[in-house]
DNA sequence: AAATAAAATTAGGAATGCCTAAATTTAACT
DNA sequence: AGTTAAATTTAGGCATTCCTAATTTTATTT
């Protein structure tokens, strides 16, 4: 079995290869806030133990073995976060620091109540999809909202999670899934962009816009 | 911060102790099937920390605040078993496993959470008090059914939750919180009683009668 | 009260997973 | 191509928490 902390590193490999590819020993330094030093260690780790494969200052790939526990993982944390928001009514800006330590003791049995309980749901409350048990993910097509020139109406399929405070903030303006925003105007001298959200106006800065994905309407 | 592990002393040397009195490191070792020798280290750690006082050779006890910690974790295990059974529809004998592991991981804002979906509960599945938020515990009165003389009709008011498989067994003939018992007799070769329940007539051996607590109706 | 048994503790060691500092390898620049 | 910078890995340590074996203390028994 892998232990909690090799979970983590899993799931964060993944995350940063999205799903294929190589990533490297600073990445995940950087992303999982530990010393280089103690990344190239526990890399070694996982090697030995077949879960990712590792070619010396190049970088490593998960193994098909590897893929399919980050997936699990995944998994588990995506569908507790939508348990905090539908059944216990937690905010979107507050599930993942939850997730993040409730994924690794989820057990089998609880994952399959709480799919259940939830009727068998295929995204997240952040509109990211939730890979089924068999480690399948299909993502829906969508767009950074950063990209969407002016004029156009678009609907929200997926929120970034990476920050609570943008998440908050984001909701506070209306922001939500399945909201239709319409893009009035591109400032070029910052790239912020001047949008329509229930017939108010904001100005969403680019960082932002690009946290925001969008389907045409 | 406690660790998870100082958690689960303080939560078994308070359940060893009923809440007072000293408690042995060879009854501890057992309870968590750690070595002696593992255990009379934790328990140096624990009394530097302060959250129990210990007499080399004598035995341990906790102070005011490792109560506190003790009945608060014990708060979080019980209030997570219910939840598992009233939201996600677990059976009683399936979730001791569950909330150990869950119990140190529960932040503060989800205790309250859950706490106020199940309406603050009184007591867990199995009948045990769940103490408050500032570590109150009142324990309804009750008697072992061991001790029940024949002819007397009781109620279920607690279950003991320490055997899964013995719990399953109880459900299976009919015995849950609140259900009549009626005693026909008590067979004096083995302890053993005849029990009435749902019209139904069972066997019930001195073990597990003695696990089983009653009111008088 | 002395001998033996039982309980508790200390000593020495292992696994996990982190760290800093030093060494090595690769990449980048003149 | 050679030097410097950046990325990676290895070396040596530390904290936690467990273990077995040896020692010490307490309890029991004759």
């Amino acid at each position: 079995m892998a232990s909690e902390q090799s979970e983590n590193y899993l799931k964060n490999i993944y995350k940063l290869s999205s799903g294929e590819g190589k990533v490297t020993t600073s990445s995940l330094s950087d992303k999982l806030q530990i010393s280089p030093a103690s990344v190239s260690e526990m890399i070694k780790k996982l090697a030995e133990e077949g879960t990712l494969t590792h070619t010396p200052y190049k970088g490593v790939e998960l193994t098909d073995e590897g893929k399919k526990l980050a997936l699990r993982i995944i998994r588990k944390h995506r569908l507790w976060e939508m348990f905090l928001v539908e059944v216990l009514h937690f905010r979107w800006d507050e599930i993942d620091d939850e997730a993040e330590r409730f994924e690794h003791i989820m057990s089998d049995k609880m994952e399959d109540k709480i799919d259940h309980a939830l009727g068998h749901p295929l995204i997240d409350p952040h509109g990211d999809p939730i890979p089924t048990k068999d480690g399948e993910l299909k993502c829906p097509m969508s767009h950074p909202m950063s990209d969407v020139r002016a004029g156009s109406t678009v609907r929200v399929v997926r929120v970034s999670d990476s920050n609570s405070e943008m998440l908050q903030y984001v909701a506070s303006i209306g922001i939500s899934l399945n909201k239709e925003i319409h893009i009035k105007q591109k400032m070029n001298f910052d790239n912020s962009m001047l949008v329509k959200i229930d017939n108010n106006e904001f100005n969403i800065s680019s960082i932002i816009a690009s946290n925001i994905f969008v389907e045409n309407v």
